[in-house]
DNA sequence: CGGTTAATTGAAATATATCAACCGGTGTGG
DNA sequence: CCACACCGGTTGATATATTTCAATTAACCG
């Protein structure tokens, strides 16, 4: 049903640290990621230094069921958090993007996803004692992850309903719709969107086969709706019909 | 595709308030609930006086879009937090029984979620402000909460995966066993299992018509793994092949 | 410019939804 | 106490959406 991930080695180089990049783990802007997760935006700035890792594409950075022991932030390229079946199916929860963190599962002493990179990816790992350090002395640190973690959950509360009782359109236009949000981008008529990402993934995080992708997206252009210049850009030629489309109004 | 829900007006009646209610508020089982959402077991107790109120089967105790002023325990009877389409489409992100709490959605100013008895329902009504006050007083407090929305964020990640790529059997299969863990039941043969809700409220969890399951829960009949004695009430007669269903070896 | 990978399209198979009838308990009223 | 109506659950037949399998085309890379 989805393509195996090839395990590489994390055989990530090491770089110069990464300093105050912590300064925005609280974006609090709830538009971002997952619990496990991503996390845009810039809060109380904190003192802590990461290393800098490269993965290459599909390269896992954590796995479920590795004991917890990093937080990440992707500073370029992109990752999938996902749940995989021992039978290669494949359910992505979330992407992070530049800027975003991720890893973010401490309740637990075990991540409950997976994290791979999409394209080569570097990241900053960070100890997870900076978070309980954190945690404990700054005030308003807690109640900002606090509403982060709510605001993940609501997101993964829509991706539910999108997963249990949206049609195949409505889940591709709501995809791209979420997607040129995600980079704040207008929602105007003519606008870029590049998706960082292969059919596969979008597959897997819409439930569906990437033949269906295809399709569905094909029916879109068609329709007037989009343009495919590359297969990992779309561009957006009637945002309002694609609206409708992902209200069901088509 | 799901029954409209009937809105009655909350002509709940205000009873005798409960005290230390709130003293089980962090559970921390990391068993249950939804962010949005549920919390069992106890732990550091904390004063707080809540209303008694009642909701009759259907009856919403509040939705999507209204402001938070409130959360709440679950006292009898049993709740569910849902999403709703203006085409009456209905997708279920969870349930709360007696004991657990729901209603903690309040990083925003609106709930994002519906609540709704699934029966005669009685529940405790907490000001939201008990809440603030404890998260600003109890060290330990927030990093339960933390802890709990972590769990309810794995809870989603698992329920995601499950209406993305399980097939129909693993998905009935897997519900069962859930309910079974949720009440702390043992996992053995002949235990019998109340589900406190009807056929559409399990179909609307799974993202499935009430056919589906219908059928779906007469095959595992069928196959000898079920009884059915009632229509809220199931027999596990083969745990075993019941953990085969659900993890696709069958 | 070949060779490899990803994307697209087509045709057939299949799972699930839809539509419709039937069943069984429950509660009510005669 | 029985008859009937009501509601939820079950089953059947058919329609349909989506997957699966297979082939083709397009993009990417050395």
């Amino acid at each position: 049903m989805s393509i195996g991930t090839k395990v590489f080695k994390p055989a990530a180089s090491a770089q110069a640290p990464d300093m105050g990049g912590l300064a925005a783990i609280l974006g609090a802007n709830g538009m971002s990621g997952h619990a496990e997760s991503r996390a845009g935006g810039r809060v109380s700035g904190f003192p802590a230094a990461g290393a800098v890792f490269a993965f290459e594409r599909n390269q896992a950075i954590f796995s479920d069921g590795d004991p917890v022991r990093s937080f990440y932030k992707v500073t370029s390229g992109s990752v999938r958090l996902c749940k995989l079946f021992a039978d290669g199916r494949r359910q992505i929860a979330g992407f992070c993007f530049p800027g975003e963190y991720f890893g973010l599962a401490w309740q637990g002493s075990e991540y409950a996803l997976t994290a791979e990179a999409m394209s080569e990816t570097t990241v900053v790992r960070f100890p997870q004692h900076c978070l309980a350090d954190l945690d404990r002395s700054s005030a308003g640190f807690r109640s900002h992850l606090v509403s982060l973690l709510c605001g993940e959950l609501s997101l993964a509360q829509n991706h539910l309903l999108m997963l249990g009782r949206q049609t195949v359109k409505e889940r591709v236009a709501t995809f791209l719709l979420m997607m040129l949000d995600r980079r704040g981008q207008d929602r105007r008529d003519s606008v870029m969107l590049d998706l960082h990402m292969g059919r596969q993934d979008i597959a897997d995080y819409l439930g569906l086969t990437i033949e269906t992708v295809c399709r569905t997206i094909s029916d879109l252009k068609r329709a007037g709706i989009l343009g495919v210049p590359g297969p990992r850009e779309i561009l957006v030629k009637n945002i309002r019909l694609l609206q409708a489309t992902a209200n069901g109004e088509a």
